[in-house]
DNA sequence: AGCCTTATTGCGAATCGTTCGCAATAAGGC
DNA sequence: GCCTTATTGCGAACGATTCGCAATAAGGCT
């Protein structure tokens, strides 16, 4: 039931390597075959939409995918944008990440999840942190409690290392 | 920085056990005790919102808990709820979680964090489960990042043992 | 017990992220 | 190129939460 999910993080490398074109190819072959095997259309929102994910170095609320995508298409539009990231959710390409009531929802191309996030409450950072931690919860989980994790999300707030002075 | 975190939920027994007039002083007690350290006013308000809060058993929404509280205080009011829940976490009181941008914010009675959170997307039950697990990834992210956990939020959703069938 | 200060309440209106309805548009199969 | 229908764009609606402000009541003082 869970569609396979892309682990874009590697190809987020140096734009100057390759060339712009080549690049976008390659984003929009990723989009194009999860859409095209789950008999959605490749549209023009959504190739803008993703294309600002993949690049996009950080977590962006759904607000700043708008503003980006804007930069591309004057013309993009703001439910547009919401559809598409949660289709993209749906389909494994995108997760959102909520770290607080206060805080709108953060979007960033899906990645395996065990990896969890930290948020330094100092200098607002969220930086992923890979670990088999996540891992070991779920095995935990199933053979002590028989409970089948799906999604597992670790979210740690702190002082980071930098700003524990 | 951290205020101290009475853990109510061992005294969340049978209320046939004690009177109901024994219970509410007890509570009344904890309340009191922590509004008054803090330089806050212990008011009907906001000891209506902690006796609802301290004998509920699940997580309880805002909207819940303005229900339960009209049910003691008929006049209990929507903003009050939400500044009392607020205070309460910032006095470590009270806990919210998060459990995803569509679902309402839930409140529970503040317990050390580390425990973590089972939903079960069948049958839709929360479950708290301690463990060790939080300890350790405070220890390793200390000790291995440099990184000081102040709050560690572990959420997890699939299939519980009995829907797993 | 009564008074005074000021924190807290209650009310409704405002905010803000997100979703929805629907007519207009454009993907992609034929 | 045509047709079907998924998708878009727009604005309005929604729902949780917060805010402003006048009215109220805690709790210290006498």
């Amino acid at each position: 039931m869970t569609p396979a999910a892309p682990d874009p993080s590697d190809r987020r490398s140096n734009p100057s390597a390759h060339s712009n074109l080549e690049l976008e190819e390659a984003m929009d072959d990723v989009l194009g075959a999860v859409l095209r095997e789950s008999g959605h259309r490749l549209t023009g929102p959504r190739r803008t939409v993703w294309r600002v994910l993949y690049t996009a170095a950080e977590h962006l609320t759904a607000e700043q995918v708008t503003e980006r995508a804007r930069a591309a298409d004057p013309g993009a539009n703001r439910s547009s944008v919401y559809r598409s990231l949660s289709l993209f959710a749906n389909l494994g390409l995108a997760r959102e990440l909520n770290l607080g009531t206060d805080q709108p929802a953060r979007w960033e191309t899906a990645h395996a999840d065990d990896q969890f996030h930290l948020v330094c409450e100092e200098c607002e950072q969220v930086v992923h942190h890979a670990g088999r931690l996540v891992e070991e919860v779920r095995t935990h989980l199933l053979s002590g409690h028989g409970f089948t994790a799906r999604r597992v999300d670790l979210h740690v707030s702190g002082r980071c290392a930098r700003c524990s002075s």
